[in-house]
DNA sequence: CCCGAACCTGAGCAAGCGCTTAGGGGCCGT
DNA sequence: ACGGCCCCTAAGCGCTTGCTCAGGTTCGGG
């Protein structure tokens, strides 16, 4: 149930913000941004969440933006480390794209509402900001590629288009984050083996990793 | 080249806006939408794009959130439109749903702007204006089932989870409008084509509808 | 020549925005 | 006991927002 408390340190989400006042603001922002998207979320609504006045928000962050810009930060820190640890396991092509999407959509449902800020709020950010997240973005774009790239050189998959089916993969994960509902009937971890099994047919993986 | 004078009424895509004013003031709309967010744009900025002060754009509409809805509602029916064609097609299932994401996705591709407004811009409408648009989008929803289902149901494709990957299908396809850029090296047919490709390899179709 | 309808503008209102500043209260070592 | 430091708040500044309104221009019909 509770998978909070891990000896890895990438359990706690937000750990990482040193000053405790300043992870509940930036908490407080994941769910105004994700609830009515940045524009829309003024600096007294997320002080208002956090329980402090709206000037106390200036103490730990100079802007609005700032708040949007470490939240997108970390977001994508974590997504692609994610999706890192999975790419570089032993095993076949197959296999390290099942779990890289697994794991992938599995992050995306479970922080959805970190993951909507993070997808969807991109060109909110200031100039300099958004080219370092799209770096970061470029990155993860590498991994899954590098991921069909081997598959078909081994043949293991047959993929016609690997730049098109790289993009395509991608985007179906990407897009859970906008869809997915903590209320709905699926669990974050049907929602990954789902799609896991869906992107091995998009490249006609040979044969399908039996997890017995 | 042209496609933007044809027999069918579904061309020049705002004909059924009646004033011409209206018009000029909505495709501002949707634009400037498309761009920076509804709630990021002004009306100023609108009204000064179309070419006329703040004031003009109260008298063809009451608020600033019809604009939206009118987008918005004007937008969801064509896409369905797009895709009911093609899925009351004659043919096989898999060749009625290449056929509908091939169109969906070219939707999504060539007026990616509008688009991009359509699906992601929902939740800034007013309660019922967004149950009213929720409801057009539940019947793309049905349509792609639809097919899906009887493709299983004919022995055409090995879907395990119908529901499932009719919500991958649409989020697929709806996630072109995220990501598309006119100034990039896809064309919306070549799109298009391979999504189609991709689908149907998703819902394990037996035979690969050859156009020839 | 005038009339009324259709359409648009300049000026501006009340409200809400991001952000700043002056100052108060609790906790530390000494 | 007390000074220095950190953290926070009340109040509010300057500006922009969505939207309004009185008045001007254009036009076809009598």
């Amino acid at each position: 149930m509770s998978a909070a408390e891990e000896t890895t340190g990438e359990e706690t989400p937000w750990g990482e913000v040193t000053p405790e006042a300043a992870r509940r603001l930036l908490v407080a922002a994941v769910d105004a941004f994700a609830e009515r998207g940045y524009h829309a979320t003024t600096t007294r609504d997320i002080a208002g969440r956090a329980g402090m006045s709206p000037a106390a928000l200036y103490i730990h962050f100079k802007t609005k933006e700032e708040l949007l810009h470490r939240i997108s930060k970390i977001g994508h820190e974590r997504a692609l480390c994610v999706l890192d640890t999975e790419a570089d396991r032993d095993g076949t092509a197959a296999e390290r794209l099942a779990g890289a999407v697994r794991s992938f959509v599995r992050w995306h449902a479970e922080r959805h509402t970190t993951a909507r800020v993070v997808q969807y709020e991109l060109d909110a950010l200031g100039e300099e900001h958004r080219t370092e997240i799209v770096a970061l973005r470029r990155r993860s774009d590498a991994v899954v590629r590098r991921i069909i790239n081997e598959g078909v050189r081994d043949g293991e998959f047959d993929v016609p288009d690997v730049s098109g089916t790289t993009l395509a993969v991608l985007s179906l994960c990407i897009d859970v984050a906008r869809w997915f509902n903590a209320r709905g009937s699926r669990t974050p971890d049907e929602v990954g083996e789902l799609y896991a099994d869906l992107v091995l047919r998009m490249v006609g993986a040979r044969t399908a990793p039996d997890p017995k």
